[in-house]
DNA sequence: AAGTGGTCTAGACCACTCT
DNA sequence: GAGTGGTCTAGACCACTTG
């Protein structure tokens, strides 16, 4: 058997460099699945037949991209999906406390995947997908309208059922009915008006100011999963950005 | 003479911890000014009597807070404040290239800070602080609207004298003429609508929906030295985030 | 050629967590 | 107490920049 797993860098890069893109390779490969312990430091090293110190730049690496976690004393563990990407966090509404907004599903259906977002979804143009609309309340008040697309057949979990039974977060039952876990999210933040139906789902007047952010999310292998467009009243909206 | 800079650290932090602080407190009491370029990992390593590994992480740690920027071969050197933190990443106009919007000062006062401001400037409520408006154009079209608070006495550089030729970005203006060099910034952004003075500069009607972007600037010592709103089109401003 | 930061090693010891 | 990650050391060698 193959005792020492040699891993061979590109010219110009590091050995810790290299080390962290094969364990990312094993990673998203399904070796060790989100939420596993990943073996220790010292037996990846020796398996590799590099110094500890080498090994742990390569942990290090991988924490700081966010794919692992490294807990002191327990173990470094591959890192579960976002549990729920706080959408939140861009918007202020009265009286919300840290609890997540309930969710209602307005309409499910199966349809061709338009050309715009089949190219973001990385699956082919006409191919069919899942589109959800749902509606966020807070404190009893409609606050978000969310239009979510989503690949086929991947989701196929999620056109049949009741999608009563879902809970207010969407990425958990991602993960749970269709094994896809949410890695990293990108949001686009611009602002608009209401269209005639969210407006009325979130009880307020066509043509009111809204904020709209537009989110991909992406799984551990970097696969484009989901397409949401999220409309909130453009006065509710306020964020915090730090540059340094 | 003493040899030996020896770092006490408190119970529970690490030595590189310690040393990264006592270095962060002389770059911040000047003893290196921004751009200068601070003493060799081994020279350090030595006068503190720890070993070249452990001071190491204590530059690597100032260098990820933004503090000190290595550069490989040629040395470590106190980071250059901000150079014109890029309000246009929030914003995108017709036909606009990477160049700095023109800047054009339509007004500068002394006034009494009122007391939100003063607050968040540090400095006394009812301090003398410099109130400027600013008016910013992308390719000829009037495109953001500004008002500035500064501190006073210590932007006094800025109350005299023709702004005309301060140039289109300001904390440049900053450093040269009051020595104040912006390290970090925290932008809000909301949303809302435009009042009469700003509709007008940006030949907008009044009321026209804006986006907002509230600015706190700070310098290294961690002092509020700028308190800056920003508006533009809302149909303008977008923006992106990745999260993780 | 001299000086800088970047990588890698080999090993000791400490701090934390679980059983 | 056994196993994990975190800190620290001492030294070798490499890669990049400048005179």
């Amino acid at each position: 058997m193959c005792a020492l797993r040699v891993v061979e860098s590109e010219p110009g890069q590091s050995r810790y460099a290299a080390l962290a893109a094969a364990m990312r390779a094993r990673i998203v490969a399904g070796e060790w699945p989100p939420g596993c312990a990943i073996p220790a430091e010292q037996t990846l090293a020796s398996e590799h037949g590099v110094a500890l110190g080498t090994m742990r730049r390569a942990l290090d690496l991988l924490a700081e991209q966010g794919l692992v976690e490294r807990i002191h004393g327990r173990g470094t563990f591959v890192r579960q999906g976002l549990g729920g990407a706080p959408m939140l966090r861009f918007f202020r509404f009265g009286a919300s406390g840290p609890d997540a907004p309930k969710s209602r599903i307005l309409a499910r259906e199966r349809v061709a995947a338009p050309a715009e977002i089949a190219r973001a979804l990385a699956c082919g143009p006409g191919e069919q997908a899942l589109r959800l609309k749902r509606l966020r309340s807070v404190g009893g008040q409609p606050a978000l309208h969310e239009e979510i697309w989503l690949p086929l057949p991947l989701f196929s979990a999620l056109a049949e059922g009741d999608p009563g039974g879902w809970g207010d977060l969407l990425y958990p039952v991602f993960a749970e009915r269709c094994g896809v876990h949410v890695h990293r999210a990108v949001d686009t933040i611009g602002f608009g008006s209401l269209g005639v139906a969210p407006a009325r789902a979130l009880r307020l007047p066509a043509g009111h100011p809204c904020a709209r952010v537009q989110r991909q999310a992406f799984d551990l292998a970097g696969r484009c999963v989901e397409w949401r467009t999220t409309l909130g009243d453009a006065n509710a909206f306020h964020y915090t950005v730090s540059i340094t």
